[in-house]
DNA sequence: CTGTTAGCGCCTTCAG
DNA sequence: CTGAAGGCGCTAACAG
């Protein structure tokens, strides 16, 4: 006789073995597809099973096979666009291998990271996708958790010290072309908005915009670097003064999507007239950049791919119980969208 | 003698007992920093926990103890700006709670929807966060939840059948007050743009914009309200034929942020100048729309603190293990950021 | 093909 | 204050 009230006995694998007259374990194998078990009794358990809505315990399985089936993802925020986007391909990739994901945010902060990730060497997660926050100047957190058996992938703010698989983007090369596209338009004086801290990512691009300056015989001048600090107001005024000093420059390369915004603001504040006296281009994923009249030129990351192939990494070693992945490194190409005013 | 290579022997309770001379019980009570047991004892064990970096296993005590420390959201998707800020709240609330966060995406499917509802039902959390897909037109598997012990609070999208606790904006009045401003302004012809479902927050909002309008002795016209679509390239050329079909129309109200820039880019495309011809005012989270030249007017929703009270009322219900929360609607207020063009 | 047994790591009575 | 024992729900080895 069917139990239809499962809120009164539960339905575990125990309950239904005794309706069925069953063992526990081949009621667990035909439930598994196991293919010791005979058709009519595997049709018996699967017609109980779901008539009784029984669904199976994740963390009975997990403890006793020793795997979570869960991945987690560390980054600084998720309200920016980039990593809004970065996430829906790693939850798509998560999926499709029958994985579940765990989000927690730094905020940019190292003490914050280092917790979070002290926790999950407990074996809640199989593995980790990780973009480390502009704070973390030391890594031991990071390296133990090879020590763990849980293997990393990270993902556009890397780690070089750590020797794992990284996805990121041909950043030296954006930055290079950001600023050459600044002076093909005829900019002279271009200044670069970063942030503060020792990101890789931040890095490159720095090299590429030097490198295209040098290259194109204007010499590379440190007053027209600006890092940028956590505190946007801040950064505001940081522009402000910085054009205000400098009103001969005429180019902006700004290296993150809320620094170009704000450089965007500031001109406008000004009156510096974009483009025709100021031109910007900027990293960005915000799709409004291309509504801004004038529309806002930049430098898009391919966010959801970078999200969608660093999950892949991780779960093809998940799978492989390897904690230790191979040094392989995936660079995707950002998209350079020079736009145009529409001189409406 | 220390054991400082945990990748061979496991580090668990197991293995500290030993190490101590102690068993498991008590190692695990002076873990716990259970008063009855010595604090000299307390001490040691803490001393060898910390230096072999112990971690307990996550799984082993949500089995035992029949709970998760772990809440489920589940949402359309990620990638909008109102759904990053309001995990940003969720985030925030969990982790002071000690809660981790696992995340879904449904992509507006139903049948995704209702694939994530019944896994989660495995134990897997201990409450749930929800804003429902545009799909979903039936609730059983919303409603399975209680019997599944699983308390849940719906936020934004929410389902009006479901008893249970609600974070929502007030929407009718942003609908009201939205098209009233259209109307100060001058509009005579206003068109509402909307997605195309059943979702309660759509319904509001029309609600709202229906009574501005006949406050206002306008009459409601049919043919102004436009159902959206899910690919955006669609909603283009459907909000392209509304304008072309109703040149008269001087004022649009879009409940939706992606709706609201489709508009906008319409606009341009069309020539029709914004705000002379037309006048344009959208829900958004999006913060380049104050960018935008002209600016878009918009209804701001509070994302960041839906999520977190969301969070909140939850946590609190899992830590009274209450399944059925009470049908308590929170009702936060969105603003409305009336834009004018610098005109500069 | 099915059943029995023995844990996974932890927590929680119940006895000392 | 500490220890011994049982079991959360599931799976895997070993018997039949």
């Amino acid at each position: 006789m069917l139990n239809l009230f499962p809120a009164m006995t539960p339905v575990n694998l125990k309950s239904l073995s005794e309706q069925l007259n069953l063992s526990i374990a081949t009621v667990s194998r035909a439930l598994r597809d196991s293919h010791e078990v005979s058709e009519a009794t595997k049709v018996r358990v699967r017609a109980l099973a779901s008539a009784l809505h029984y669904e199976p315990n994740a963390y009975a399985s997990s403890l006793r096979r020793n795997i979570s089936k869960t991945i987690g993802v560390v980054i600084p925020k998720v309200a920016n666009h980039f990593f809004a986007l970065a996430i829906n391909g790693i939850e798509e990739a998560a999926r499709q291998s029958g994985y579940h994901v765990l989000i927690y945010l730094t905020h940019d902060d190292y003490e914050r990271e280092m917790s979070i990730v002290q926790h999950l060497k407990g074996g809640r997660v199989d593995g980790l996708l990780m973009s480390v926050a502009s704070g973390t100047q030391d890594f031991a957190h990071l390296r133990s958790l090879k020590d763990a058996n849980i293997p990393i992938v990270f993902f556009d703010r890397v780690c070089a010290e750590i020797e794992t698989a990284k996805v990121t983007t041909n950043d030296y090369e954006s930055g290079y072309q950001a600023t050459e596209h600044l002076i093909q338009a005829g900019c002279r004086t271009i200044a670069h908005l970063l942030i503060s801290n020792n990101l890789s990512i931040g890095q490159f691009r720095h090299q590429g915009y030097l490198d295209a300056l040098t290259a194109n015989d204007q010499a590379p001048d440190p007053d027209l670097v600006m890092s940028g600090v956590m505190d946007n107001e801040q950064n505001v005024a940081l522009i402000r003064e910085l054009l205000l000093r400098r009103p001969d420059i005429d180019g902006i390369f700004a290296s993150v999507e809320r620094l170009a915004i704000s450089a965007y603001r500031v001109c406008h504040e000004l009156q510096r007239r974009i483009p025709e006296d100021v031109k910007i281009i900027g990293f960005s994923n915000l799709e409004a950049a291309a509504l801004l009249d004038p529309p806002l030129s930049t430098i898009t990351q391919p966010a959801y791919d970078i999200g969608r192939e660093a999950a892949k990494i991780l779960l093809r070693a998940v799978e492989k119980k390897k904690a230790v992945l191979s040094t392989q490194s995936v660079v995707l190409e950002s998209t350079l969208f020079a736009r145009q005013s529409t001189g409406s």
